[in-house]
DNA sequence: ACCTATTTCAAACGTTTGTATTAAACGATC
DNA sequence: GATCGTTTAATACAAACGTTTGAAATAGGT
């Protein structure tokens, strides 16, 4: 992390907000909780932020899409060390991205429960979290993969192959607890790049049915 | 549904509650609010629940699960018209249950929206949902694929790719409102059924590079 | 009809919630 | 070093929270 425990009390209160909303949820996190982690005073949110859903917007545009920038430059500087990337390539990139790349665990997790909250319960954020991060991201993706993928092939077909290739990520990048409990081991290292082997297989397979369909 | 307003004022709580947990998560969610949509008193959920924990875990218990298995008995139902199901029915059968079979849109956006918040941040409940459904289904779907697989596969990447449909199958029933916006179109029937298709298709190219790859 | 067990109800409990208010401490500029 | 706007602190407040209580209502067995 950047700042471990910011100077600045508007900054770690937005710290710890994020760390808090990320791990229970909006309403189950108080204006005292959070005040208290941040090490400040109650009033404090009131006066930075004016109120607590304010608070929370703040996390969004000041902590949650800059972290999403660094996975997107996590994902572009992955991919810069290949001159010509294949679909391959691009989806490794975009997985190792999400699961062992661009942050620390903890941190991954923080920012996949936010963006999970805002897809399952949008509140105002979530406009934020679609028109910052993901149509961006889909449009990159998708203008990566074209070229290798035949010039009839309908757009539909190709997006709804990203959304697959982005929920095998995020589901693997959320649902850590329960997949351990299924597979009964744990979610260790080795088992992290087995998986992200897995998805780049997985979805490979899935786009180059794709390009054969249309053909 | 069943009974559209149960006569009985414990089944009342249980339609409400798991309505509005599943819209807004249980810390957001009041006991006020609860007995009021069941047209109760507000001493009704402690005299029938003992407190409002035990309504949620009685929500899994008693509405969720069962309809968990109603989902389960209608990819059984699917796949019986089939003598000999290949891969590909058994993937057609679990998309079809959960995003067009087996209940109302509402009904089935309940019901993952419970499992979801389960499955992120998981309480009590998460040991029903896994123990009484999650690994069951896993159980049942392998069996039912392995046999049309090599015999020398490893059982962890048939296991993720398991996974991965399931991801996909979750991640176009919870995240329709971010995929319309995305697309720009209506998650409309006709859209529906060409994401089933398009599942469909996607997991199957994965699961026979799953073969190829180990013979 | 009476008694008993079960269920519903209105009212109140003590806490905790988000927010507002006021004064004190701080930091920079003159 | 006095004065300014900015930030922090202590405290207050009404509203909402989950839970408890004891009385009223209801249902079933005899």
């Amino acid at each position: 992390m950047a700042t471990p425990t910011p100077d600045n009390t508007r900054d770690r209160l937005l710290m710890q907000a994020e760390r808090l909303f990320s791990q229970k949820g909006f309403a189950a996190v108080s204006v005292r909780e959070i005040t208290a982690a941040a090490d400040t005073n109650l009033a404090a949110i009131n006066y930075h932020f004016g109120n607590k859903m304010n608070l929370y917007l703040s996390v969004f545009q000041e902590r949650w899409v800059p972290r999403a920038h660094g996975v997107r430059n996590f994902f572009r500087g992955y991919l810069s060390k290949k001159s010509l990337p294949q679909t391959a390539d691009i989806v490794r990139a975009f997985a190792t991205a999400f699961l062992e790349g661009a942050m620390s665990d903890d941190e991954m997790r923080c920012h996949i429960n936010l963006m999970l909250r805002e897809l399952t319960h949008p509140t105002e954020a979530v406009n934020i979290v679609v028109s910052e991060v993901i149509r961006p991201m889909h449009h990159d993706i998708r203008e990566m993969i074209r070229p290798s993928l035949p010039e009839n092939l309908d757009i539909e077909k190709l997006t709804l192959s990203i959304f697959s290739i982005i929920s095998m990520i995020l589901y693997f990048g959320f649902a850590k607890p329960v997949i351990s409990l299924v597979m009964g081991r744990e979610f260790d290292p080795q088992f992290k790049s087995r998986v992200i082997d897995h998805i780049v297989s997985f979805a490979m397979d899935g786009m180059n049915g794709l390009s054969k369909e249309e053909t």
